[in-house]
DNA sequence: CTTAGGG
DNA sequence: CCCTAAG
């Protein structure tokens, strides 16, 4: 059987499975992804690191012809065929390729990268290299540890090298690759540990984040990527509301109420606070949605049930009172 | 520039 | 978080 690293792109697609077409429209913007739902669906339970692919030809389809020979690489990769049914006319192909890796890529990351910039960078890097012959898309799929299995007693490790209330965000970003048949490779990719801490007061202040991100400085760029020169399409970096600037938040709009979102920012937030009034209005929006839904919809319990039910009542009295000044008018 | 909502 | 139509 010949292997072919990128198949004929004339060819007929491989994987006509739904669940396992990975069609990466990049009609409009490449990012912002949210996709992320979507490898959540179990779509790729095997998917740690290896990739897998299956596809069985329907026997009644029995005079396929040469144009549906499986085709994979064979790179350092671990390529299981098996044919279901000896019989030559009984077509059955089931491939299974795990562990695909691509050797020898070197990128070249500034020590501030983050998240987003990263998968900007490798997707640069792989169209680069592979031309506009494929198409490429990062997706990635994150992980929120917000119980970091401490002791019962330890309260509050600021002991810690990155203990944010929040806890660590881990990021593991996996690129498809897709040209009829589908490749995929990934790379663990992580950046950016952000650390903030929260006063008693009202106030919150952030603290400087520690960034562990130059771990290739030394590395050999094949691939020169311009660490500039596209801010224009780069977002802030994602710094999730800590507990404490959440609570701030809840006792600001128990006072001032919801539509005041800069007199919010000005009272209950330091000046130097990144969360913009925007950002606190959007996150009362999801602090409504996230009290209103069942405890068990919600993922790792970052804002405890006391605060929900603070913000329940504060968005109950509030849209009380708006529903009578309108009635008054 | 701030709000308010959808994206 | 972003984008933006409306105040």
């Amino acid at each position: 059987m010949a292997f072919d690293m990128f198949p004929d792109l004339k060819t007929k697609p491989l994987f006509r499975n739904g669940r396992t077409i990975y069609s990466c429209q990049r009609s409009q913007k490449i990012f912002p992804f949210k996709k992320r739902k979507f490898f959540d669906q179990s779509t790729l339970p095997t998917f740690d690191g290896a990739f897998h692919c299956e596809d069985i030809f329907n026997s009644s389809n029995k005079r396929t012809n040469g144009n549906n020979m499986v085709s994979a690489t064979e790179s350092s990769s671990s390529v299981t065929s098996q044919h279901a049914s000896l019989d030559s006319r009984d077509y059955k192909v089931k491939l299974s390729i795990k562990s695909f890796k691509v050797p020898e890529l070197f990128i070249e990351i500034p020590t501030t990268t983050t998240v987003g910039s990263l998968k900007r960078t490798v997707m640069e890097a792989i169209t680069a290299i592979l031309g506009d012959g494929l198409h490429v898309g990062i997706f990635s799929k994150e992980r929120r540890h917000a119980k970091m299995m401490l002791p019962p007693h330890t309260k509050n490790p600021s002991n810690l090298p990155f203990s944010a209330p929040g806890g660590i965000t881990r990021h593991t970003t996996f690129l498809m690759l897709q040209a009829g048949t589908s490749h995929a490779f990934s790379i663990p990719a992580e950046t950016n540990f952000n650390s903030s801490v929260g006063s008693d007061l009202g106030a919150v202040c952030s603290l400087a984040k520690a960034s562990t991100a130059d771990k290739m400085s030394d590395s050999r760029a094949l691939v020169p990527v311009p660490a500039i020169g596209r801010g224009e399409l780069s977002r802030r970096i994602r710094r999730p509301f800590t507990v404490a600037e959440v609570e701030a938040l809840v006792q600001a709009i128990e006072r001032l109420g919801t539509g005041r979102w800069r007199d919010v920012k000005l009272h209950a937030f330091d000046k130097a606070n990144h969360q913009t009034h925007i950002d606190l209005k959007d996150k009362w929006k999801t602090l409504v949605h996230t009290a209103r839904i069942s405890p068990q919809q919600r993922r790792v319990e970052l804002v405890p049930q006391e605060v929900l039910d603070k913000v329940l009542a504060a968005q109950a009295y509030w849209s009380y009172r708006r529903q009578l000044v309108k009635a008054e008018v």
